[in-house]
DNA sequence: GGTATGACCGCT
DNA sequence: GCGGTCATACCT
């Protein structure tokens, strides 16, 4: 038999299936999607089966060196996934089954030189390299020619070896398992009275009344005070026998979850859920898009719809977009299903990922609760994919393979007969349009659970604020509001909108800005270490005491970050207790599920945060939302700054008044008449989206027009337009007349790494040639892209425009 | 991605 | 004629 394998290495030449042969001992295990190690070259890599055949065309084929799973780590289905979205988003098969697993399985071999005899008889030049060490890291060896001249004498007359290690990153964590040995009995006459813990012990094996009853090693030493020794002893006369058992490091095992049970569902729920179940019920896909206000009640439709799923023996995707911003709805879920769901989300260490990811693979988790990537889960048999807030762009990866999870779930639905719910408050315009087609089915939720209304929202105008000689970031209103939840005890949350409006740094005498020396943006100050930063190099400098150009000493930077906010409102509201949170304060691990906590025990009064508090937030003792500067994200150089700033807009507001208490918002813009802040305040999404459409089909965006941005660079400015042209006019050839192609024009940032950038958009309804055409241009450059010299970067629905 | 290979160069 | 460097082809 003959395995048909994808090699780890993500290059134009090599993205094709290479042939090996499968030896009669590994024919039980090698199995598509099996991950193997295959010689390659010289080398030895790693790779995923994707086919087995029993014939080969070749002449002669190397061997699998082996199979590095029990199970294979692919399913099928995956396997074709991959295969689709190597074509569709214009990358490597291998690059696309390698985001399908978890970072610890992921390859990364290490090469290595082993010792083969004794270090006397090693040249004197490689005794001091070995030392004492009979094998050494090829990266420890020192970049020395005589060196190296000696390894390549040495490996000749078999002195070493060199051996190329494909290992996992992460160990899986075993537990050390104790139980009474089959023939305790007889050996028990061994223990003698002096014995006396051993004795107790056996006792107490003797006492749980089940013969095969293995125990934790790590519970005897606490709960039953046995010391190592004991269980030594115990184990040496053949009392007790021990085994290594295979265990899943469990990110919740400190925390206990109650118990959610279902609750009554309104008419509106209850109707957005039986189309659901239908389509369940009958193992049909189909698509739904549930359009349900902030505070009603879709995570519990979710649950029940999961819940009939489970009941059929089937499993459940659910995507939420990062979740230690929600550890609200991991508690529900968990609460709900217990240990059926397994969390898939990057705050996990990498062997908790790892360690979940293996639950899902082994059938013992039937719900997976994750971000993005959980799209990959790997079921065998899913009937039912929720995405939640279908709206947000972290759906969109920004790397390779750029892929939607939205379309990634459609195809894994069409594949299982399973249907996708894409919930939100604030659709995409892309979702909501395809509703108003009938491609999507649109359900409603237009009223909040408890009845209450919608808040109440007040826009202050800053710019009169001004204009009163208010210089402070908060408005009289929002003071005064503040002031009197102070009062009554009740809580209040202020949300500070970074997005596009870092701190930057301007000397005020002659107006120069720092920018990067080798990106064509300015470096972003950082309070903490007292430095300018680029985001996008990694580029570090000291800030200047003085102005660079003109020497003048009135240097500042602009810009107001959560800390500024925190003094600001320490100064004006001593009495008040306040949680930040934003990116400095979260970093440690738990910290944020902490503030949270904190907060929601009452603990502050004031939670102040970035983007990560607007979501998903349910505290009912929350009556004011405060909202500093709306309109930062509002004029960047993107046609979707309105839709985001609406939906930000509307979810932040929907943390205010989710339970007994009526809640209120306040929204201070400098912009307060434009359409989205307007919109948002009258709880309007379909006046919104109708407005927001007219916009987009005037401009010819999305949904109007798909939109697909190829993006060329260079350290070589001519080399980069050139390119750039010849890549445009090929498309305008290859493409239909009705597609609009654009450019080529520089990039917003010009300049990225000292490498120049130019992009070409294109605008198109219906060109099924399109990937095709682009996977072309990318085997056609793979020469120039492989020597690491000319970048081409082909992005399908792009979302961010820099 | 890493390695073997062969062309090219400068020095003997 | 030879060692060193560099670009390039190839890997089953």
């Amino acid at each position: 038999m003959y395995a048909k394998v994808i090699v780890d290495i993500a290059t134009g030449q090599t993205n094709r299936a290479f042939d090996y042969q499968i030896p009669a001992s590994l024919e039980m295990l090698a199995r598509p999607g099996s991950r193997v190690t295959v010689p390659f070259g010289a080398r030895k890599i790693q790779g995923f089966i994707w086919r087995i055949e029993d014939k080969t065309e070749l002449a002669r084929v190397k061997p699998i060196t082996d199979v590095l799973d029990p199970h294979p780590v692919l399913t099928q289905e995956l396997l074709e996934l991959g295969e689709y979205l190597a074509v569709e988003t214009v990358c490597f098969l291998i690059t696309a089954y390698q985001s399908m697993i978890p970072a610890a399985i992921r390859a990364k071999p290490k090469k290595k030189i082993e010792l083969l005899v004794s270090t006397e008889t090693l040249p004197p030049v490689l005794q001091a390299v070995f030392q004492k060490q009979t094998t050494i890291d090829w990266k420890d060896l020192p970049d020395d020619k005589a060196v190296m001249q000696h390894v390549q004498e040495a490996v000749r007359h078999e002195q070493i070896r060199i051996d190329y290690q494909v290992k996992d990153q992460t160990k899986k964590q075993t537990k050390r398992m104790l139980k009474l040995h089959p023939e305790h009995r007889t050996h028990a006459a061994s223990l003698t009275a002096k014995a006396k813990k051993q004795l107790e012990l056996y006792d107490w094996f003797l006492s749980i009344g089940d013969e095969e009853a293995a125990v934790p090693a790590a519970q005897l030493l606490h709960e039953q005070t046995a010391s190592r020794a004991v269980i030594q002893g115990l184990v040496e006369k053949n009392i007790l026998m021990e085994r290594n058992q295979e265990s899943y490091r469990d990110p919740f095992e400190d925390r206990s979850f109650e118990a959610t049970p279902p609750q009554e569902l309104t008419r509106d729920q209850q109707r957005a859920l039986d189309p659901i179940t239908e389509k369940t019920s009958r193992e049909k896909h189909h698509t739904f898009l549930l359009h349900g206000v902030t505070g009603s009640g879709k995570t519990e439709v979710y649950l029940q719809a999961i819940d009939r799923v489970l009941q059929q023996g089937r499993e459940a995707i659910v995507l939420v977009p990062e979740i230690s911003l929600t550890p609200q709805m991991v508690e529900r879920f968990k609460g709900r299903f217990g240990d059926q769901v397994a969390v898939m989300h990057s705050a996990l260490s990498r062997g908790e990922r790892y360690d979940e990811w293996r639950r899902v693979h082994a059938g013992d988790a039937k719900v997976a609760v994750g971000a993005r990537s959980a799209i990959f889960a790997p079921f065998k048999n899913v009937g039912l994919i929720i995405i939640d807030e279908e709206h947000e762009g972290s759906y969109k990866q920004e790397d390779h393979p750029r892929y939607h999870a939205r379309e990634v779930a459609i195809w894994r639905g069409i594949y299982h007969g399973a249907p996708v719910v894409l919930g939100s408050a604030t659709p995409s315009l892309e979702s909501y349009a395809r509703a108003g087609r009938e491609v999507y089915q649109l359900l409603e939720m237009p009223e909040r659970i408890n009845q209450k209304q919608l808040p109440a929202i007040d826009v202050v105008d800053m710019r009169d604020e001004l204009h009163k000689g208010n210089r402070s970031v908060f408005s009289e209103t929002l003071l005064e509001k503040l002031k009197d939840r102070l009062e009554k005890g009740e809580q209040s949350i202020l949300f500070l909108n970074r997005r596009g409006y870092s701190s930057f740094v301007m000397c005020r005498s002659c107006g120069y800005t720092a920018e990067c020396p080798h990106c064509e943006i300015t470096l972003t100050y950082h309070q903490t270490k007292h430095q300018l930063k680029c985001h996008y190099c990694g580029y570090e400098e000291a800030m200047p005491a003085t102005c660079p150009s003109c020497e003048s000493e009135q240097i500042r930077y602009f810009g107001t970050g959560t800390q500024k906010v925190e003094e600001e409102l320490t100064k004006v509201l001593p009495e008040a207790r306040i949680i930040r949170m934003d990116m400095d304060t979260t970093t440690k691990k738990g910290s944020h599920e902490q503030m949270l906590r904190r907060f929601g025990n009452g603990e502050a009064d004031i939670l102040l945060g970035t983007q990560m508090i607007a979501k998903g937030l349910d505290f009912p003792m929350i009556t004011l939302v405060g909202v500093l500067a709306a309109d930062t994200m509002l004029h960047l150089p993107d046609f979707r700054a309105p839709e985001r700033t609406f939906q930000l807009l509307t979810q932040v507001s929907g943390r205010a008044g989710r339970d007994k208490l009526q809640g209120e918002v306040v929204i201070q813009s400098y912009s307060p008449d434009h359409y989205s802040i307007q919109f948002a305040k009258n709880h309007d999404y379909p006046s919104f989206s109708r407005h927001e459409m007219g916009q987009r089909k005037r401009g010819g965006y999305p949904p109007y027009y798909y939109l697909t941005m190829v993006n060329v660079s260079h350290e070589e400015i001519g080399v980069a337009l050139k390119t750039a042209e010849k890549v445009t006019s090929r498309l305008r050839e290859e493409l239909s007349p009705q597609a609009k192609i654009l450019g080529p024009t520089v990039s917003p940032i010009a300049r990225i790494k000292d490498r120049y950038r130019y992009q070409c958009m294109i605008k198109y309804r219906d060109e099924p040639e399109l990937t095709k055409i682009l996977n072309d241009i990318a085997v056609h450059y793979q020469k120039e892209t492989a020597q690491d010299k000319l970048f081409i970067t082909i992005d399908m629905y792009p979302q961010l425009f820099l």
